[in-house]
DNA sequence: CGCTTGTTTGAATACGCATTCATATAGTTC
DNA sequence: GAACTATATGAATGCGTATTCAAACAAGCG
């Protein structure tokens, strides 16, 4: 007697119902043939029976696992994983399951996506990650479609779906601008990565336009992380003559905190009396109390509805040749970080940012 | 011509290789009985194939998935994304997937958990969330073993792990005390959960023991988020004649953050100058500049490993009247919210604190 | 009433692998 | 060299469902 618990199999089922075993399956599958009353009587002995339909059963024999694949880099930032709560929320919605992986930084997904592909998963998502070539056209092979999320993408043939970095760059250059700030320090972030390449393009273009040149732009080496930009600020800082700038710009929020926090306890800095700063992202975290920044906020529910379309699309068989590359505008949200922008309403704003970042009462 | 990508299956890669299906399954199987030359040329013929070995079938075939589910209830507290984290990583590292799900608060998972089962997953983990007694035993029918993560269970034969809540709210209350407070005011979480009622018993506990009176501590509901403590610190300062404590004990760190949010920005008030505080669970944002709690850290890698474990040996067979209830120690992580506890190598301890926050380069 | 159209149903089969079981081969021992 | 034991292999089968396919049946129509 090995294991006590024999499954109930669609076959009991169908014996109690006395139906046969395709009609307790059709039973489970909404718009079926099947009549009212012998649906109603197989449920009913399914109940019974405490039946489960195996899933893994389905998948095998439909070809379709109803399981979509997130696979998300950088834990640590906030973003990701309001992202992924973001994927998992929307796909449950569905009927959809999440199989969920994490990368190391730096380390490419290969053998990640590998464990996806086995899976036969309905599709992937990349967040924050480097796939080769390799994967890709192994993907493609077995028809797999893959979805880069915040990621522009190198093989422009790779459906993919971003903010955009340009514009939410010069939206903060502009309001950084607006309120007086002549000279500027740029926090970048991941040098690989082309989030925060665009980004800074987008800030420096929006100031060239503006008449702000070159010799009044700083840019150091964030890391793009919150301990990264912590050093990197202390480190500028610290130098014999640093540069003093009036702004700063660091490439996303979690950067933005760590310069914050810098900036505060080592050099005693007042953000924005001394020096304004402005983030980019739009975490949760960036709106507490002692940071309250301003940034420009991904539109990240749009992001996800988009590349779920995207990847079902790709699905339906429609040329495997529709790639897209979508790209969504930030928004802009006022902060603290940047004087004159938070002045309106107080009360109100800060009301909206608690319920922001926690809705639970 | 329905799909042009027909899937390469095991008897294409025997076939090219020269042996049997199942001597290409057995070539994927550690410690497979199974010739070293035999292996290296059916591994040759799969690569040449690019056959993907599916683990679908594997599962159906073999009744175990690899699959863990992780449910989680609240992640828009740090903790439980932390955990999921450490959950996703673990795992993966030993080749197998998570299978991730969120559950509303308040709502009970009964909907995710039954999507779980269907999956056949090896195990279920189940974070701050209630399931029904139904739900209990029918994963029990089907031999599904479940583990609740940080939840104590009213049904003491679940198998559970956590922290020790009554000894980690009795270290705080000591280090409290020691700083001089003689009165309290405790922020209360969610009055359904274990977890809150217990931190708060061994604060009080503690108290009792050295002496404070239940007339020097006020409790208020703060409903276990930010934006609920926010509110309701709020309101007891608002209120006409209010208790004025020396310390603060709100019963985990997003709620501490939510405090001190309040305190700061509505009341002026300074931590720790005029008001100590402490938080519990040791959350990365915790140790942010501008907050860096008195806190105690749950040991999130010790819960996760012995978590899997009693899932897996659930699985092994052995009784699974093998439930047990685990409890592990929390940790006491100084912070500057209680005076005098964060004196010592304030540089060291800035360093480790930026690194908890971001372990990135 | 004979015919067509449309809806239900069940028998048979495929999905792709793991696992038994029996057989064949190599390796040991006396 | 006979009698074993250990290891390798392949034929056959099972996992539990979805999906053909053809048969049965009801309904609509001239």
């Amino acid at each position: 007697m090995k294991r006590k618990t024999t499954r109930v199999t669609s076959y009991d089922v169908a014996k109690l119902a006395g139906v046969s075993q395709p009609t307790v399956s059709r039973a489970f599958t909404p718009n079926a043939s099947i009549a009212k009353d012998k649906r109603d009587r197989v449920l009913a002995a399914a109940k019974q029976l405490h039946y489960l339909p195996n899933s893994i059963a389905a998948s095998l024999s439909s070809a379709r696992s109803n399981i979509v694949a997130v696979i998300v880099g950088d834990m640590h930032n906030p973003f990701y994983s309001e992202s992924l709560q973001a994927f998992i929320n929307r796909l449950q919605a569905t009927n959809r399951q999440v199989l969920a992986f994490t990368v190391e930084d730096g380390r490419d997904c290969d053998a990640v996506l590998m464990q996806a592909l086995r899976y036969h998963v309905d599709g992937i998502v990349v967040t924050s990650a480097n796939l080769s070539s390799d994967l890709i056209s192994l993907s493609r092979e077995v028809g797999i479609p893959i979805a880069l999320f915040n990621r522009s993408t190198s093989d422009p043939t790779l459906t993919s779906v971003r903010c955009d970095s340009v514009q939410g760059g010069g939206l903060l250059a502009d309001a950084m601008f607006a309120a007086g700030a002549q000279s500027y320090l740029i926090v970048r972030g991941d040098p690989q990565g082309s989030t925060s390449r665009l980004r800074v393009k987008g800030f420096r273009d929006a100031l060239a336009s503006l008449g702000i040149g070159d010799s009044a732009i700083t840019e150091i080496d964030g890391g793009s992380s919150y301990a990264g930009s912590y050093r990197a600020i202390s480190k500028h800082f610290d130098s014999p003559a640093p540069q003093f700038p009036d702004a700063i710009f660091a490439v996303n929020d979690i950067m933005a905190i760590g310069c914050i926090d810098a900036l505060r306890a080592k050099f005693n800095i007042a953000i924005p009396g001394d020096i304004m700063l402005a983030g980019f992202d739009g975490i949760r975290e960036g709106r507490l109390g002692p940071y309250h920044l301003t940034t420009v906020r991904q539109p990240i529910e749009d992001m996800v509805t988009k590349t779920l379309d995207l990847l079902g699309r790709d699905n339906q068989g429609e040329k495997s040749a529709t790639q897209v590359n979508c790209v969504l505008p930030g928004i802009f949200i006022p902060g603290r970080t940047v004087p004159g922008l938070a002045e309106i309403a107080p009360d109100k704003a800060l009301e909206a940012d608690i319920e922001s970042i926690s809705g639970k009462n």
